[in-house]
DNA sequence: CTTAAATTTCTGTCTAAACAGAAATTAACG
DNA sequence: CGTTAATTTCTGTTTAGACAGAAATTTAAG
């Protein structure tokens, strides 16, 4: 398990690159990717021939894909090493992505945001202007991640058929709008 | 226009750090806090005094800001220098930052998937996990872009009423599931 | 057209994160 | 329990991107 195929090794990079876009590190992700396609858990060992690296930053990175939620150490009969295996349902994964997201920047963000608009009220060096565009982007972010609260639940058959719907949608529920 | 309040401030430093989560640089998205906060346009200039960066920094962080479309230049009466404003409706902002994210990381990636998948076809090396791993992603990348495609046009009342809706959408609908 | 202002590009320096290898710690086995 | 295997943490090095200042280019004004 150390031999990549060209098609493998064409994903492993573009998803490394990827990561770095999202503020992820390119190491990271590409472990990732790798566990993504594995069939069978892997061990750190077998991720450290793959991919060339480190085994100190193999270590670090599966720590940190762990504490995303998606991936997951398991043990194999006869070995006394870690496997690791990554999440396997796409739109279970992108669910557990969001919810982090969502714990690790945007409920700081709100809560910040919250911060500044009382102190906005009570401090007169911040002009009235500024509040205002802090209480719109509050609103946002209270009004997406209250939806995003409401639909994450759905099961994926729920969630798909509601995504085919698209724009039918707004003529069902009588949206209107232009 | 160089004196920040302290709800500024942490707000300006808060959201750099949430850019650099998401792969952006920290002093591009305290630009764009800063711009998003002022009233009037500012030129490049007021930013060096104000968040205390180099001219030529600030020059290329506009540029940027200018490529992700929330930012944009204009000319003021009786000032050569070019000043900057930021997008003020958050709502449209977000599109078009989702739209920006959907053709430079996105798209290219539903391009290398489906190159992945026709060479995996052809190609023996490949098992068939691979195969059927890449698949799942692709129609994942497909559903929610189709998705967004369909929604992204509508305007922002329609959209919130919309989001507002959350969970009740699913029995109005019939969705069913769980 | 010339000059000054303004902006951008280039280049070398700096910085924080990524990385590799050594050392320390933990876990498994006999 | 002692030994070995496995993993994690630590530390110094490397790297890529961020940054500042100088040089080049572009733009505006007279």
């Amino acid at each position: 398990m150390s031999k990549l195929s060209p098609v493998q090794q064409k994903f492993i990079l573009h998803w490394g690159e990827m990561g770095t876009k999202w503020g992820i590190n390119r190491t990271v992700a590409q472990i990732h990717a790798l566990l993504f396609m594995s069939p069978k858990p892997l061990h750190a060992d077998d991720i450290v021939e793959t991919l060339g690296v480190a085994r100190s930053n193999v270590s670090t990175s599966l720590k940190e894909l762990q504490g995303w939620g998606i991936v997951r150490r398991v043990h194999v009969m006869g070995d006394q090493r870690d496997h690791f295996e990554s999440m396997k349902d796409v739109w279970e994964m992108f669910r557990v992505v969001l919810d982090e997201r969502k714990k690790r920047e945007i409920d700081p963000t709100l809560a910040v945001l919250r911060e500044c608009i009382v102190e906005a009220e009570k401090d007169k060096e911040t002009d009235e202007y500024t509040e205002q565009r802090l209480r719109e982007l509050a609103a946002f972010f209270e009004t997406t991640t209250a939806w995003y609260g409401q639909i994450r639940t759905w099961p994926t058959s729920a969630l798909t058929k509601f995504v085919k719907l698209g724009d039918k949608i707004r003529k069902v529920l009588g949206l209107g709008g232009g």
